[in-house]
DNA sequence: TATTGTTATGATACATTATATCTTTTTAAG
DNA sequence: CTTAAAAAGATATAATGTATCATAACAATA
């Protein structure tokens, strides 16, 4: 969901109304503990899909994102992955920070639509 | 350079003001055509770092970005790279159509300036 | 050359996304 | 309790991007 459909959410259910620089707030807390990751070829957020699989979850993801439909799956990214983009960066002169991979193409359901046709 | 700092530099040498719609359509046309990549992570536009490499440039990129700095590369992504998300995205299930891959870090020149504080 | 249909551009308004800033409230420490 | 610091509320505004409609340029054809 975009920041603003976020909003509209919590207004539904809220009596008082939530200004927008809440939902930042909030989201900013969110994506710096990883429970929300951003995605920023479209301007959206979504919960981690690995809150629950550990306590505290040292891993780096990579995000699938659906063309046709909001479908989007988050996939842990192979420390032996990261180690390449670290060492491509690192032969560009670059210390790595930190990464963000997103993958479009269509998901299962949509692209055995698309066959049928 | 961001889109409306891409306006204003051309309206410092315009008579005629330009129209933001123009600059986004133009921006449109040269990233279909791989003159300009959009680093989406910033909401900048970048020329391709390749444009005289060859003709036709059949490869995808990479883009390391300094975050302390305006320091952007593009790197080209090996095809092996390239192949190993294809099937990364296909155990998934997805038929990858394209990605967006954007690396922060500290470029040489920030990373030198770091140490030596 | 005139006519017409298509594509591109100009212009304006508007929608969406995000931040700055100042005030008030809450929390925590002494 | 008082006070300093941190968080939340509130409002305005900045930055980024799109919709839409009118006009202009262009190309094909009679």
């Amino acid at each position: 969901m975009s920041a603003y459909e976020l909003l509209d959410r919590c207004n539904e259910s809220l009596t008082k109304r939530m200004p927008a620089m809440s939902i930042y707030r909030i989201l900013d807390f969110l994506e710096s503990n990883s429970l929300v990751h951003k995605l920023t070829s479209q301007n959206k957020y979504i919960a981690c899909e690995h809150i629950e699989c550990c306590d505290q979850h040292f891993f780096r993801s990579q995000f699938l994102i659906c063309s046709d439909c909001p479908t989007v799956r988050e996939i842990k990214l192979g420390p032996a992955t990261y180690e390449s983009m670290q060492q491509t960066a690192a032969s560009a002169g670059f210390s790595l920070e930190g990464i963000q991979l997103e993958v479009i193409g269509a998901c299962a359901s949509c692209a055995s639509i698309a066959r049928d046709l």
